[in-house]
DNA sequence: TTGAAAGCGCTAACAT
DNA sequence: ATGTTAGCGCTTTCAA
């Protein structure tokens, strides 16, 4: 059905188009009766004004481009997920859509909707590779990257901070008496094994206690090394007895491995692992981890674009992480 | 910094706007000439006319809008995410954006981009509510119903075929020797548990059995209730070999319920499941399940809605599920 | 306080 | 084959 338009409710209200405008948009220029017997019509027939038009002349187009990394593995697809809920409930005060997008052209492209003006802002999840970040950079569009664990003037980005969670995690396994705590991380992402190993050093040295190098040397990036990363730790005779897996994947692989060793968990080792991603609540025991808020994650890249998009320039943002506790570490006596 | 728009494309070119618009739109009414010199400079300029024109002078808004549950599960969330895949693999070849969003008011609500005529299509996740539906053949919106579990002649939907989704699972069963198959079933959604017996059912026909009544009670609706109806399966004396779980989380909630009673999995106990849900792959032993191509229910909605859109009225249509092998069937050796 | 009209960038009907 | 122009629906400047 044909919708109406401003000069429809205009000669309806025997007024002129401009008198509407000024009630549609609680501007001043109308007398107060005036305004009310427009309002009147407004109401009763339902009037809306046509987006498109203003998209015409404000040429902005109130759509937010979230990109997403076209490889990525289920845990991650759900940890965008539940950001970009975070971004819906900003996106509704703001009165802008959300449109989510991939990539093109393996990885190093943006879509067209960005160079046909059709995107007022994006929100990258996960680093992008230079390529992206020049390409964005070049076409002027304002842009903020989540999950990022890249630190540069040039770009405002949301890092969890790693340093904190390996922190937060050490701790809580001191604070339960544990003083025999090996860390397996990785270095994937550029600078994580660095923050991780620092938070867990600095958790330690509050206890007065320095970092094992035989316990520190776990390197691995996949569920599997981190299976044998364990092994070798859980072989020696001098093995630990709780164990940071600095990613929750890891912790599943060191339990599977603990497992087939033998070892009986939490009694015979604690571990605890960073991300809360969904399995953690679903292993035998129940993962201990330190997890973020991720809907704060979409809702803060949500205020950051939007000031980015009225021409400020927010600063990056490093968020804490939170202990979510469980049942894969065990409480020492002391 | 400033487009370029058509008018300055057509100085530079020296010919008249429609003969740029001709070309930018592959039409006929210029002579080759001057096409290839008119393209010479949409090339070297780089210019893309701007969408927000056509938008208004078509009055297409170019969005499609997903309308995904607000409360969901994460598994869900996961199988949305991989609908959505598809959606974007087709979005791109149609040249619409995808836009996310969530119905408002306790759901019962439409967002307001699809009022105010900001969407050209609507693809609901996941079976709406009367008051919705009601609302969006009201507004005349096309849409589409994906993961449907309603069949309705007003509705066009995607339904996964779930009689043949059990009927898979206990003809693998059937396949492995096993004669001795119960079933725990859900009636949470209409005709579920009615869909999924019949198609039991003339699985077990097909190898001259009946179900019995004593192994087809299982009425469930989450994973400790499976694992109740588990028990009392096999805490029986004539307890089943093998159980079709309707759904992969009752099948995590038996396979607890067997380990805690002893039994060897799948030695002792097989069991398939339906969904393939992220987890099946990570218990033990990993489950077998039936699953569905999600990418392609994603691709298949918008071939649908596009013909929606296009006037076209396309019938629903049921999609078969396919057997993903695990291991938690044991071959019987016949 | 009110209304007329220009203009956002494009397409397409129409005139040449 | 080519150019001129109306018009999509709105906001805003300007004149009354």
């Amino acid at each position: 059905m044909k919708r109406l338009t401003i000069k429809e409710i205009a000669q309806m209200a025997g007024v002129s188009v401009t008198a509407v405008s000024f009630v549609l948009n609680n501007k001043p220029g109308v007398s107060e009766e005036t305004r009310q017997h427009v309002q009147k019509i407004i109401d009763e027939t339902g009037f809306k004004p046509n987006l498109n038009s203003k998209k015409l002349l404000f040429n902005k187009s109130f759509n937010i481009c979230i990109m997403i990394n076209p490889n990525s593995s289920p845990f991650e697809d759900l940890f965008y997920f539940e950001i970009t809920r975070g971004i819906l409930n900003k996106s509704r005060e703001y009165g802008y859509n959300i449109t989510i997008n991939e990539p093109i052209h393996a990885e190093s492209e943006l879509p067209d909707m960005v160079y046909i003006g059709d995107t007022d802002g994006i929100i990258f999840m996960q680093d992008i590779s230079d390529a992206l970040t020049e390409k964005a950079l070049a076409c002027g569009v304002p842009f903020v990257v989540v999950d990022s664990h890249i630190l540069s003037d040039a770009v405002t980005s949301i890092n969890p901070d790693y340093c904190d969670a390996a922190y937060t995690a050490a701790h809580h396994l001191l604070e339960n008496g544990h003083r025999d705590i090996g860390i397996i991380t990785s270095k994937v992402v550029p600078g994580f094994r660095e923050q991780t190993l620092a938070g867990f050093t600095k958790a330690l040295a509050e206890y007065g206690l320095q970092p094992r190098k035989e316990w520190t040397d776990g390197n691995v990036s996949t569920e599997q090394e981190a299976y044998e990363a364990a092994k070798l730790l859980l072989d020696r005779p001098d093995r630990p007895g709780a164990i940071v897996c600095t990613v929750d994947i890891f912790a599943i692989g060191a339990m599977h491995c603990a497992k087939d060793l033998g070892l009986k968990l939490p009694e015979e080792l604690s571990i605890v692992g960073i991300d809360d991603i969904l399995l953690s609540r679903y292993t035998e025991p129940k993962l201990t981890t330190v997890g973020i808020d991720k809907v704060h994650i979409g809702e803060l890249a949500m205020d950051l674009l939007l000031k980015k998009i009225k021409g400020k320039k927010p600063k990056s943002v490093s968020l804490p992480m939170e202990l979510v506790v469980r049942e894969s570490v065990k409480k020492l006596d002391t």
